[in-house]
RNA sequence: GCCCUCAUCGUCUAGAGGCCCAGGACGCCGCCCUUUCAAGGCGGUAGCACGGGUUCGAAUCCCGUUGGGGGCACCA
């Protein structure tokens, strides 16, 4: 048997879709796992919704996640043009052969007798589905009867005995609907999806047609034009789909992790949202599910993909793209943490970030929230704030008395080392006052990073260093 | 309305007739550790949608019901 060849085929017309990255990720780990090829295809034909901006945004998040392709049409391959708006005059001969054969009819029915059509149907309560007004007619037998335009989209005629099911690799026999007589070329001179793929496989060397479960009920339309034309018909898998809380498809609407993006700017790892997504669709390749994504393509099968559409929880993501930040080595988080702070627009002195980035490692489940914790070393004193709440439950009159006991205390300090304001603090406050240390070291805290929750204090105290940190306890005196 | 598809804790799942009065993970709750918060340790909460079959025996097989999801475009 041949190696296999997958596709990922992205609609630019937007920000890129969470779905892109799942279904990229289920064909490329069977691609690796048989040594077959992966390709990306720009699926164009639709120039109403198309974003120029979109391809690029698809390339960049797709390689941030390490999901890369053999050819494509950023970098080509054997089959090029990789862009559906760049293989127009590969689709109409097509076309003109299925017109030829007559399984193809031209339809001159306008945008407003369609529609009249089919509130008439659904108002009788039938089945939705072209009516076949144009078929056997010619333009002007056809424009006779009104409701017509000049320029005729053309319709595949389906026939009484097409197939209706067919086998996926994941779900088994399958069975779908009847379909109506669906458009293949638009009046715009496009070909529709329905045709594009059915050719571009083809003509691609397409085996496997990996897709979410919302196309099972097209494949009918694609079982019949890879009959007509006589092309080999290719395995198809269709994944169930991601879920929204509410359960319905994942929609930017009412999810931001539909946007691909979204992952980069919250400061999730690459590495952990292909764990995540993996596990989604698939569950654990061994004992643990915490896995790569080596592990996952070597352990690849498609009956094991799941059937039921999973809800995107993030609260699981988050757990696990701590786990993954922990695992990290300093040097890398380090070198990560610094990329995420410059790349969402903030500066950072180099050494502050090094010392600082050990305090928050363990405790933070994404990159945005370790800048976070660490606000109060990256701002200068003149953007330095208090939160109001953290002020009015740790500064009040307890506060103070704690402030003003250890300021002296710090001021003597020979050393600013967090080992020196520990033992000068615990001794001024815990053995001088007699305070419990929480009692101790929260005004402090509230002090000194603004938060009554922070990296610990006396290593944050040592980082931000001795004029700083007298500064703020002075600040946080009134008067 | 019609067609298709799916159904185990709140969520993701293990379970392919007896090993299951259902196991794990996340979340949540409690305790321990502790300068806050995390991390870590220990413990707890919670589920086989319902009704019929088949069988000595069903979460597992069959049928029906209910419920969820998807589709019914000159969008993909």
């Amino acid at each position: 048997m041949n190696p296999p060849r997958l596709r990922i085929a992205p609609s630019p017309t937007g920000d890129p879709h969470v779905g892109t990255a799942y279904m990229s990720l289920f064909n490329l780990a069977f691609a690796r796992r048989l040594g077959g090829q992966f390709v990306l295809r720009i699926e164009d034909t639709d120039r109403a919704r198309f974003q120029a901006d979109s391809e690029a945004q698809v390339f960049e998040t797709l390689h941030w996640l390490g999901l890369n392709w053999d050819e494509g049409p950023d970098i080509g391959g054997p089959y090029a043009p990789y862009r559906q708006s760049e293989r127009l005059d590969t689709y109409q001969p097509f076309v003109d052969q299925l017109l030829a054969d007559g399984r193809a009819y031209r339809c001159w029915c306008s945008h407003e007798r369609l529609a009249e059509m089919r509130d008439e149907q659904r108002k009788k309560k039938l089945p939705t589905g072209y009516d076949r007004l144009c078929l056997g007619k010619t333009e002007d037998e056809r424009k006779a009867l009104g409701g017509a335009t000049d320029t005729p989209v053309v319709r595949m005629l389906i026939p009484d005995d097409a197939p209706l099911t067919f086998t996926d690799v994941i779900r088994g026999e399958v069975s779908a609907p009847r379909p109506d007589d669906q458009v293949i070329l638009k009046a715009d001179g496009f070909p529709t999806y329905h045709l594009a793929v059915v050719v571009d496989d083809h003509l691609m060397g397409i085996t496997h047609v990996v897709r979410g479960e919302e196309w099972i009920s097209s494949t009918p339309k694609h079982l019949l034009l890879y009959r007509w034309l006589d092309f080999d018909t290719p395995e198809f898998a269709h994944m169930p789909l991601l879920r929204n809380t509410d359960k319905s498809k994942i929609s930017k609407r009412k999810n931001p992790a539909a946007r691909l993006t979204w992952f980069v700017e919250q400061g999730y790892l690459p590495e952990a949202l292909i764990n995540f997504l993996a596990l989604l669709g698939y569950g654990q390749p061994g004992e643990s599910e915490v896995f790569g994504f080596e592990q996952f393509s070597a352990s690849f099968e498609w009956s094991r993909v799941n059937t039921v559409g999973p809800v995107f929880d993030l609260d699981k993501l988050n757990w696990l793209n701590g786990v993954y930040l922990r695992e990290l080595e300093a040097t890398d988080f380090l070198a990560r943490l610094e990329n995420f702070v410059v790349a969402s627009g903030h500066s950072a002195d180099p050494a502050v970030l090094a010392a600082a980035a050990p305090l928050v490692q363990e405790r933070c489940a994404t990159l945005l929230e370790a800048r976070d914790l660490l606000r109060f070393l990256l701002v200068s004193e003149e953007d330095f704030v208090v939160d109001e709440a953290a002020a009015a439950k740790q500064l009040g009159e307890a506060g103070q008395q704690v402030l003003a006991a250890a300021r002296p205390a710090l001021e003597a300090l020979p050393d600013w080392t967090h080992e020196a304001i520990e033992a000068a603090l615990r001794g001024a406050l815990v053995d001088g006052l007699g305070l419990k240390p929480r009692h101790a070291f929260g005004p402090l805290r509230v002090a000194i990073t603004g938060s009554t929750v922070s990296p610990p204090l006396f290593e944050s105290m040592e980082i931000l260093g001795r004029e700083r940190s007298l500064g703020r306890l002075a600040a946080a005196q009134p008067g």
